[in-house]
DNA sequence: TGACACCGATGTGTGCTGACATCAAAACTC
DNA sequence: GAGTTTTGATGTCAGCACACATCGGTGTCA
């Protein structure tokens, strides 16, 4: 015999929800306290309450608590018993972590953002070039030349569509063919300042034809194995990425980390 | 009038934790899965179902669904409806996440985990010091002179302790010094691999004279604003420290990250 | 009278649990 | 085989017990 199901609480149909949003609790609370983090609405040193996040977005403590767990281990808070929750400052925020990426580059942070992720690129890529020339499969490297190719040919026709398609290609093949997962990592963030360069017309009408030469040279020297010209021509293709962009974030200030004392 | 106030469950004592670890459960249970996932224990495509973590790791579903959640965050696990908890592949993981590295770097992973930072450091320290030599703020210019100088004397004399703890501070420097926060943030990693050479004996008994002057070159380049010499002295001393400690993850192989189709 | 150490009250994160809600895989029906 | 129902896992909620840092009061001593 079934015993009776004691029933201690009504169950109320919790008011189904009328921002019928697809994604999750636990997403919408991470999403809402990051990007109002990052964005600067909460300051450093800001205190918050856990039960008054739970009226603030009018869900329950378990979401606001694995929400909270997530965005500590983002960096962006830490809690404090009798306390709260507190907000930390910018520098202890992890920034390679794609959610803070693009929560700093959908706020005010996103000018200094770019920059960063620019001269992260302008550092990575030479360096994932000579290894991709010393270690990418051989079926990486035909692609590679494939490529340089498609993109001179997109290039000269001003198909701008397709030519952004195959730079970013051309550009996660070299991360990826390093065989270091930290760089082949950054094949998203790349991903990322590419299109929105194009987007936000920064782009030249015409890619320079040099520019054009140059993914034929990485192309062609990590095929030939040859290291050190792909690294160089690597280097050539930043500065001049770094060129263009520049201007865009020349005005954005920029923050020194403090180096923690021995 | 108070109403009575309903006592749903006796709440018992829960067993007073016999495992009284100064940690916190949710750090125990992260640390616990986190290490098996990336140590390889949990291989790729390994369902868990929480209530069997509950009781592998004798806590409640709170804190499992708070580690869960975390490492979720972090790309090692995805949870799904009616299947359970399952263990990414390793080319999802978050690659610069502190705690994986961590992990990676007590496991087997360990080499090829040693060789990814050393090349993003080999990249990234030449175009640090390029951007310090721009943009350092004056102060740090000038510990950066001081702290080479006193390398050279501690290297001279042979104090290797001395050495070591100024070379880590003087890549530190350096790394801040650059303005980009995505530098910055590695200095914790440089760190963990200075210091592991050393540790393991991977260090010459005496730093190499060459060494000593290029740190030096990088350290007057910054202070004099020459953003090319130092680049090139800093990619020199990269160069070395690659060859020295290359002997020790050649056997390690590579892994290519498949490039998502457009 | 004033400074300081002690100690209890208070409040907030941490942890545990039962009861649903939800949703997709799996089983079932036609 | 297509559509429907069942099932079983995570998702969410709410209440309680506990640990412990902070604050404020109290007592002691100078």
């Amino acid at each position: 015999m079934m015993p009776a199901r004691i029933r201690l609480r009504t169950g109320r149909p919790r008011a189904t929800m009328l921002t019928s949003m697809s994604t999750s609790l636990h997403h919408r609370a991470v999403e809402h306290l990051g990007t109002r983090i990052v964005g600067g609405a909460l300051p450093t040193g800001h205190v918050m309450l856990a039960e008054h996040l739970e009226d603030e977005l009018k869900v329950s403590r378990s979401v606001v608590r694995e929400a909270v767990r997530v965005l500590q281990s983002l960096g962006l808070v830490e809690t404090i018993k009798r306390v709260g929750i507190r907000v930390l400052p910018a520098h202890r925020w992890n920034p390679f972590d794609p959610l803070v990426i693009r929560w700093r580059l959908a706020g005010d942070g996103r000018g200094a953002q770019l920059r960063s992720l620019a001269e992260l690129r302008s550092a990575v890529e030479p360096v994932a070039a000579e290894l991709a020339a010393g270690n990418a499969p051989e079926s990486l490297r035909q692609e590679l030349v494939g490529i340089s190719l498609a993109m001179k040919e997109a290039g000269d026709a001003g198909d701008m569509a397709r030519f952004l398609d195959l730079d970013i290609r051309f550009h996660a093949l070299v991360l990826s063919g390093s065989g270091n997962e930290m760089f082949a990592n950054l094949i998203g963030q790349v991903t990322e300042t590419l299109t929105g360069r194009t987007v936000h017309g920064l782009m030249p009408e015409h890619p320079q034809k040099q520019a054009l030469q140059w993914h034929m040279d990485v192309a062609h020297a990590i095929d030939a194995g040859d290291g050190s010209v792909a690294r160089d021509a690597a280097a050539k293709i930043m500065r001049q990425t770094i060129a263009e962009l520049a201007p865009s974030w020349n005005d954005q200030p920029r923050v020194f980390v403090p180096v923690a004392k021995n």
